[in-house]
DNA sequence: TCCGTTGCTACATTTATCGTAGCAGTACGC
DNA sequence: GCGTACTGCTACGATAAATGTAGCAACGGA
């Protein structure tokens, strides 16, 4: 698998154009649903993959790093991942698609 | 690859929480590229393709009947794809986030 | 009829994700 | 010391998904 989000290497962000790249990061398996996850409190890594489903700790990694390197999530000191500041903002970005999906339902 | 998105085979979908279901929808690869690319105007097949930096026909179409499943996207009975009501209003529900990754930048 | 478009598909290759297992490090109580 | 139970994190074979190229049938003009 190598060394996946070896810093910017984030389809679209070749393009100069950062919505692209970020549609890109939040378009990647588990993304959004780590966000959301964290969006309350913090959470240890195995606590992360208790509230997802058990997803394997594998993506979760990768996913946790990548999200690490786009300054979205941060590893406490005394362990476990949060928000930043900045996670905080584009957690609350898409926070009216849980009214929206309650109105959806399929 | 068989026929996926055979309705309903959302991730999530059976959690009864339809946010998880939206989330797993939403962050499939090029799910949340092709909802922005149709921000404005009906693109046909072959324009979306383009807008997408030349992804493969192949995601692309399945990501389409998902999203036309979904009741976001409809094909205009003239040709082009383009974004129903309620496609719209999901649409406008992530604009916000056109700021955040200018102001994010990386 | 020929040309160009439409939406859509086949298929072999490459990449991503899954699932299970396990690592080293850091505390705890005993 | 010793065991136990956590932490974040990784290896690796199996499986599923995405890529890239090519091409189909259908429709509409010239």
């Amino acid at each position: 698998m190598a060394k996946q989000a070896a810093s910017g290497n984030v389809r679209g962000s070749r393009t100069g154009r950062p919505i692209m790249a970020l549609l890109d990061l939040l378009g990647r398996r588990w993304s959004l649903r780590i966000l959301w996850e964290l969006r309350e409190e913090p959470l240890t890594s195995r606590a992360l993959r208790t509230a997802c489903d058990e997803a394997s700790p594998t993506v979760l990694q990768a996913r946790l790093t990548e999200l690490r390197e786009a300054g979205f999530v941060e590893l406490g000191d005394g362990g476990g991942y949060g928000l930043t500041t900045l996670g905080r903002e584009l957690c609350e970005t898409f926070m009216p698609l849980h009214r929206f999906a309650e109105r959806w339902r399929r």
